[in-house]
DNA sequence: CCAATTTCTTAAACTATATTAAGACGCTTT
DNA sequence: AAAGCGTCTTAATATAGTTTAAGAAATTGG
């Protein structure tokens, strides 16, 4: 198992130590997961963060049509988990599927809490995590109630040029929250410019 | 200046003993704002956490074509804060304006640091806020993304009935994201079933 | 390599929502 | 009482986005 990415990844906001780096992965499980295959399932309880350390994952949720619409997505480097069944330890409403083969570690609640009483740098590292996520989350709900469709693909294919050239449309299509037809439209109208 | 709220809104996560509630208030500053005016203008940089005592705020920003967008609203025993400014303490792109005549505490980035340092509880509680916070927000991105507008208005009646029946429609429409207008035409379709 | 599946696109008809303009109502302020 | 202001509504027209259906291109699984 190899944990340099994950320890790594903390160093942009408080760097951890050796012992913290120990007790974390000690503390980490991984798991391969092939294409199309679950890391959660409507119904399931959360019961790990997942960081990404190959291939790529989408968070959704499927509604009473049987559509799909995408949370989230997590690529290296990134977690991923549904906060909300994870803290309440009730049944989740979204699925965690892997797009491309992949490699994730998991961390169970426990063991989170544990690295959170005894390594308190964990505790700000994780906090420091949610915020930023709270605050991309933010200008996403803005965006959806102010900008246009067409505005929303710009948008995100500019935050996110590298998940952009990995992904079908119809990926896309959901995370914006248009249809993969009215999609096409605007890819249409903005190449004839 | 009544600390009492502030300490008490903390005892549905971990409950602050005598130390921790007087280091709290020692650190707390009060405000009084006047309906339509301002806690916080875009531009400036997010210097609080503010906590609403009395009252109601609303969190919005204007696009270019002057239209608000609502992001947030914030009545008695809930925190409202650009988290964004306030950590990279760069110029906000958001208003903060009171609703309605308001009491607020506020607790500056300085002042919070120290409680993080030196009371630990603070750390886990307002993580689980900022948690919950970004649950709710979660919850919003997969409406705005999947639901009609009709839904999303009966969704926030639903969920929040005190807000409801305290600020205008125009509020309301802002904050689902449609037109007063088109709200309107909702509400009228609504009624008449 | 073949067969199956998914993806992307197009177009026409339809539905949801925005825009513009106008008038009615209730609240404040003078 | 009058004037002004914000709110709510209505309606006509315009635009944004969905649905349905179909076919071609690309990708994937065996």
């Amino acid at each position: 198992m190899n944990t340099d990415a994950i320890i790594n990844s903390f160093k942009q906001y408080l760097p951890l130590g050796k012992a913290d780096s120990a007790a974390l992965a000690e503390r980490l499980i991984e798991k391969r997961i092939k294409r199309r295959h679950f890391v959660l399932q409507q119904g399931d309880i959360c019961r790990h963060y997942s960081f990404v350390v190959q291939g790529c994952l989408k968070m959704y949720k499927v509604d009473d049509k049987g559509q799909e619409h995408n949370l989230q997505f997590a690529i290296e480097n990134q977690w991923i988990t549904d906060i909300g069944s994870f803290h309440s330890e009730l049944p989740s409403e979204l699925y965690i599927e892997a797009l491309e083969r992949s490699i994730i570690l998991q961390i169970s609640k426990d063991q989170l809490i544990y690295l959170y009483v005894n390594h308190p740098k964990f505790d700000r590292n994780f906090r420091v995590i949610i915020e930023n996520a709270f605050v991309d989350l933010q200008k996403r709900v803005l965006q959806n109630i102010s900008c246009t469709a067409e505005e929303r693909y710009l948008y995100f294919k500019e935050k996110n040029p590298e998940l952009f050239n990995r992904i079908s449309n119809v990926q896309i299509a959901s995370y914006i929250g248009v249809t993969p037809e009215f999609l096409s439209k605007i890819r249409r109208s903005l190449a004839s410019r």
